[in-house]
DNA sequence: ACTGAAAATTGAATCCGATTCAAAATCCGC
DNA sequence: GCGGATTTTGAATCGGATTCAATTTTCAGT
């Protein structure tokens, strides 16, 4: 009496089907061209069955999304299980970050978009619901570890909460995605290395709330020691390139 | 012979009309109900006139952003030709994109729409140039007084040139502007005072660059006079909250 | 004031792609 | 193998952006 349970399995199978065939159009073609019948015919299935999983366009973006955030959130997770320093731990969440950004490369393009008011607005109650679900986790395991540095005495939020630091690093990092991938604007504009200069950014942000200093800025070598170390006892897996 | 000169200046009359209808339907009904019809019916033209202004939907949200960006520029012009300090024109600089929103409760929603790859692509190239040159002078704004403020001895590089500490900067506050006019996403979440934040973390950012505190954090009274004084002799005719 | 070519304006018709839904195909317990 | 339930299909519909032929207005020349 399987049958029931071997059809939700097929359902899900079609749906992530669909997630990626939507991805790689994205990919090949930008998320202008996207188009529903496109997906639905490069999935070799009639734009029926596509709207039986998505109820419109916009649903599809902000599953996208919601997918590649559960990924963000895997990725986080090895770090949240790490057991290491509060200091080295969030070094750790920088990296994966940037292990996130190279294995999805058009995340916050699409993220971008699905947020605006005529994405959101557009998408069902249950999509939104999804993915603000997905990111409550996310924030959750940067604020543990900044409680745990607050506990270790690395950090000193000077009454204010972690949520609110957390917050505010948010707006830094995601000001940064924004900027590098705003397509076009910059075309011509010398961003020199933005994410180098995030984490530049970041930094002085945690010392000036009293951070012990990661490392001397000047000592790039034990920076990327502590890098290889973390790629090697985090993301050991992950990491193809050299 | 004034005729052509006169057709021309009608003409630009009528694209700054269809620039406040549509600036008002979406301050009324949002970004998601906007459409053409309706900008030309509300704007009492027919709706090939409004196409003689505007290539595209995707056009006429450029140009309402580009329109935007220009009020931005003339506050920050005030800030530039105000005789004072680097450092109380840092700050007045802050002032001056407070008083940007609040006059422009809808730039950052549509400004976001406009730069996703969807809009932006669908535009044509002569807008979006429009757009990237308005966005220049505002940025070397800020970079003038970063350096003036370098000369002054307030603010240390450390090797950093203006220019990436004025996107650094940027990434923080642009990132502060997005989370707080994210439709709907962050509804149940509360970001208590989120400029706030981003105030104290950009003053973090400027003491880490060996900016001179601007005040004692914990001197209000002194913050509220500077305040009141960039107010008074920067944007006395704007300033009409007590 | 009148005329006709040029310029501006109009809005009905077109187009495109998202979405629907009645029909056809498939599944499955008997 | 049957028949009702479920799933899939894709042609038809729909909504809204965009076009463009027809109409109206303008205005220099008379």
């Amino acid at each position: 009496m399987g049958t029931k349970e071997r059809r939700q399995r097929q359902f899900a199978e079609r749906e992530q089907l669909f997630l990626d065939t939507a991805r790689e159009l994205i990919r090949e073609n930008g998320l202008l061209s996207l188009q529903m019948s496109r997906v639905a015919e490069k999935g070799e299935y009639a734009v029926g069955t596509l709207y039986q999983h998505f109820a419109s366009k916009e649903d599809l973006l902000l599953a996208l999304t919601t997918a590649s955030s559960h990924e963000h959130l895997a990725l986080f997770e090895r770090v949240a299980r790490w057991n290491a320093s509060p200091r080295d731990r969030m070094f750790a969440i920088g990296v994966a970050d940037k292990i996130f950004v190279q294995r999805n490369p058009e995340h916050f393009r699409i993220a971008q978009y699905a947020l605006c008011e005529v994405v959101w607005r557009a998408a069902s109650p249950e999509r939104r619901q999804e993915l603000i679900d997905a990111g409550d986790p996310i924030a959750d395991i940067v604020v543990g570890i900044v409680n745990a540095a607050v506990a270790a005495g690395d950090l000193d939020l000077n009454g204010m909460s972690p949520e609110q630091l957390t917050i505010g690093t948010w707006a830094l990092v995601n000001g940064t995605h924004n900027l590098v991938h705003a397509e076009g604007v910059l075309e011509d504009f010398d961003v020199r290395e933005p994410y180098r200069l995030m984490c530049r950014h970041l930094q002085l942000l945690l010392n000036g709330y009293g951070w012990r200093p990661l490392a001397d800025p000047a000592d790039d070598q034990a920076l990327d020691k502590l890098i290889d170390r973390i790629k090697d006892e985090v993301f050991h897996d992950l990491c193809c390139e050299k």
